[in-house]
DNA sequence: TCTGGCTTGCAACTTAGTTGCATGTAGATT
DNA sequence: AATCTACATGCAACTAAGTTGCAAGCCAGA
């Protein structure tokens, strides 16, 4: 979910990673942009700027995640998309995935209608997180199918 | 969801398909499992029985996937999960993913707690369904990890 | 200056699934 | 019966997305 809000350079440094110029482009990526990314799609918006490896991205992305800077969300699709993580300015919320397209969207925070607690009750696992999807056609695929 | 009610036969037949030990064999194969399985294993199990091809089953889950007999679920990793469709016997669920050992089980029906409507009404894009995943730590990898 | 620890790059590999093409098999047509 | 067609299956090669192993570069501290 794309934010004027936050400090790329200092979440970095507040979760004790060394700050690189890719590693801030990544993040950049990620952040300003309104829906999650397939990894070749921040690869090209990094690529615009400065020159990147695709192991190197890969490294990134896993660091950030790990840090839960960002988010790796399952789309349909062999692809990964990788969000912002959970902070203030990027509230938990559901996505929407064309099953056209590919484009995955997301989707106001109100949305997520998911109760955790009746559910950490059901037996002995842990639940940690919900992810919540959303399937369709998008505007612009809906548009398009009707012309 | 495993079920002792579907009649694989009847299933195929009534969705216009030819009858081949094959493809009973992997439908049975889903509906007979209480969770929903990866592709390898789904190979697996048919193969304790017949030999099967792997382009073989990819299509024969394609072709079910199609007419929507076998639903193909998205987990947290690279592998799709393959389960039964939505019929009187199996209704839509959430899904529960261990992100220790990848497991996926079905949850409880009554643990959906989306409302479609409420998200149709939002923009112009047309939701078709909405699969909700809850992730975290299954029963077996909790007690392994207490003990 | 040397050492150890990170960051990055390159090539090769892996996994899950797909494509193209050949073969097999069953029912319909002559 | 011969043959034609349609679909089911198999085999090999390929693809996409991501991973591993290893080497090179760089920087901070002893």
């Amino acid at each position: 979910m794309m934010c004027g809000d936050c400090d790329y350079v200092k979440m970095l440094q507040s979760h004790g990673l060394d700050l690189t110029p890719l590693r801030e482009a990544v993040l950049r990526s990620v952040g300003e942009e309104s829906r999650p990314l397939a990894a070749a799609e921040i690869m090209a918006a990094v690529r615009s700027q400065m020159s990147i490896n695709k192991v190197t991205l890969y490294r990134i992305l896993d660091l950030l995640v790990q840090k839960g800077l960002v988010k790796r969300l399952s789309a349909g699709d062999r692809a990964f998309r990788y969000g912002m993580g959970e902070t203030r300015h990027h509230p938990s919320h559901p996505h929407f995935l064309c099953t056209e397209c590919g484009v995955m969207e997301c989707l106001d925070p109100e949305l997520l209608p998911v109760d955790i607690k009746k559910c950490r009750s059901k037996g002995k696992r842990v639940i940690k997180h919900v992810d919540v999807r959303f399937e369709g056609i998008c505007e612009r695929c809906a548009k398009v199918d009707t012309e």
